[in-house]
DNA sequence: ACAATTTCTGAAACCGTTTTCAGACCGGAT
DNA sequence: ATCCGGTCTGAAAACGGTTTCAGAAATTGT
């Protein structure tokens, strides 16, 4: 009932505690095999606590992330896991529910608790990274950067990349009336992304409303509410394309319940794949990305970061993202300027 | 630079460091205002290693689950979060990936590290509750049973009723020829849901070959090869009931794979309702469940049996599902014995 | 102003490890 | 038999808090 110690395993096999403390650092000793049978007799486990006073280290990794209901972040946390099993390391998982202020309450919590963190911020402007730095935490920020702050360690992805990719393979099909719904411009992808759209749209010299651009904030009733907005325009879009995955279920909520035909009335382009996307109808076009290696890649970085001591310059790191094509997307139609456009073509 | 320690915050403040621990612990001090303004400027935090040797209480919660990436287990994961924000507790997460060896592994380190697990062990025949037992560790299941050890606090779904409901459902259109793709039958959703469509099945005096229950393992890919081979059967099902989400993306793979229609030619329910349920084509019929309460439910059990002196007896308690009626069921069509069915009925 | 209470205080012990240090033990060489 | 170098060992001192205990200071009553 009561935990055996240190001490009880020593008594147990007739020597003192120092020397069955040796023993399990590795050093050879005399009594190895009484010692073991001890320890196996008693269930002897070290304290983590009593190791952890003693040495300064805690054996635990932080990983802070946004909403763990969220499918790219449960990725993460699984890629980012799947390294640790042989480092020893054990983590710590907190959600910060998209919010600064809870973000700061769980990092001062969890700051005195860890080796290191593995944390996608909330926002761009977040003290957090800033307080760990401070506090001398090795930390590796995920898929958000923190410009505010000086440089980390950081993995992020191609947003800017992803995004153009999703825009030219619209234009490709013919479209130019194509929209976005972004996410929070605070953060690093949802800036990204949105530059990527401009960018792409600018590249081929064409001007649109600012009404195509409808802001989301990466929440799937902020998709629903802007597909419903980009519908009811006098001359509506005729692509769309959407910055993140929830936001994608509420756009496609949004169609669905006005009865709009994709791709023949509306192509749409996601960002995000997920096993869903395959057997919507139609399939989704989307722009994917390594999420489990984001994860493993970011915890490889920290460990690294946590042995060789921490005077290295600091790394930025930026995964490539590729379109996969399914059947969301096609010609334009039905509006003044695919019209136009096809009239052209014949 | 260095962590500053509860010495050096005594001495800033030019009292001992019994009246500083005093004071942090609330008991009223003479020099509080002193002790305050000592604290921030030092920014000191205790040290819980230092804490947790001393009380024999680490603060931390252990959550382990089979498989972050399965949405149920994220949203377990978010609602037991959420309450164990008040409570002052940190949250260890483990993944065990369904393997009771992984499991074994992590529960062992876990052990010396909390003061409470919640558990949703790989299987039935699973030795790690029994481990936590013997530990002394408070342990409240979550979604699993434990039979061959003794009797947990656990909570649970009524997956026999809920599984009993989703094929009422499907007879009520008329159905009889009714299959299912189950899990594995020694976890006990598995089991239940199993338990649940037989039972249906019986108090209709319905017979049924034995292909029609198709082993899927609670894996997409298994739920995938498992639609295939019912709907390659020479007299084939005219509904399925699946039994969870990961293979429900898997059968729908296979049924759109294959060009079945749904559900003019084959009715499809699943278990676990999901965002993208509402938005597939057609619509996809559910048993729906708390998640999160349920995830929420148990973290509340585990800390009260963490307080009140685990004398107590064991808790199990059963959450109710509903049936989310979409449009993946409609009557049977195309098979010999839908045609009688309808015949009789005119 | 003094004794009897009550409230606060600091020194010291303790939680379970790791690590330093001095000394015990060992085998081999003289 | 003695001495030497090298291994192995146990006692003791940390690590950073909390808690007990005895005594000092403050408060109260007369």
């Amino acid at each position: 009932m009561k935990t055996p110690t240190i001490t009880d395993v020593a008594q147990e096999a007739g020597v003192s505690v120092s020397t069955v403390s040796r023993h399990l650092r590795g050093d050879r000793v005399r009594a190895a095999e009484r010692i073991n049978s001890a320890v196996a007799r008693l269930r002897y486990r070290p304290s983590p606590a009593a190791q952890s006073l003693k040495s300064g280290k805690t054996g635990a990794i932080a990983l802070v992330v946004p909403d763990i209901t969220n499918p790219f972040f449960a990725a993460v946390v699984r890629g980012a896991e799947s390294i640790t099993v042989q480092g020893g390391h054990t983590i710590f998982l907190a959600n910060t529910d998209e919010s600064d202020d809870r973000e700061a309450e769980v990092v001062e919590d969890l700051i005195t608790r860890v080796d290191g963190m593995l944390l996608a911020p909330a926002s761009e402007n977040n003290p957090s990274p800033q307080r760990l730095a401070d506090a001398g935490v090795p930390t590796v920020l995920i898929d958000r950067e923190a410009p505010s702050t000086g440089r980390f360690d950081t993995v992020l992805i191609d947003n800017h990349g992803g995004a153009r990719a999703a825009v030219e393979h619209l234009l490709s099909n013919g479209h130019e009336r194509i929209a976005t719904i972004a996410g929070t411009v605070d953060s690093t992808p949802g800036r990204f992304r949105l530059e990527g759209y401009r960018d792409a749209l600018a590249a081929h010299s064409i001007e649109l409303p600012p009404e195509f651009v409808q802001p989301g904030g990466f929440k799937e009733h902020g998709g629903y509410q802007s597909m419903l907005r980009l519908l009811a325009l006098p001359d509506p879009p005729t692509a769309v394309f959407v910055a993140n995955n929830t936001m994608t279920i509420g756009a496609l909520r949004a169609i669905k319940d006005i009865g709009v035909r994709v791709p023949d009335d509306l192509s749409v382009v996601g960002f995000d794949d997920h096993p869903f996307s395959e057997i919507l109808d139609p399939p989704l076009t989307v722009i994917d990305r390594p999420m489990e290696e984001q994860g493993a890649l970011a915890m490889r970085m920290l460990l690294s970061r946590m042995n060789n001591d921490s005077s290295r310059i600091s790394r930025r790191v930026v995964l490539d993202v590729r379109l996969i094509e399914r059947a969301s997307c096609g010609p334009p139609r039905n509006t003044p300027m695919g019209a136009r456009r096809k009239a052209a073509r014949i």
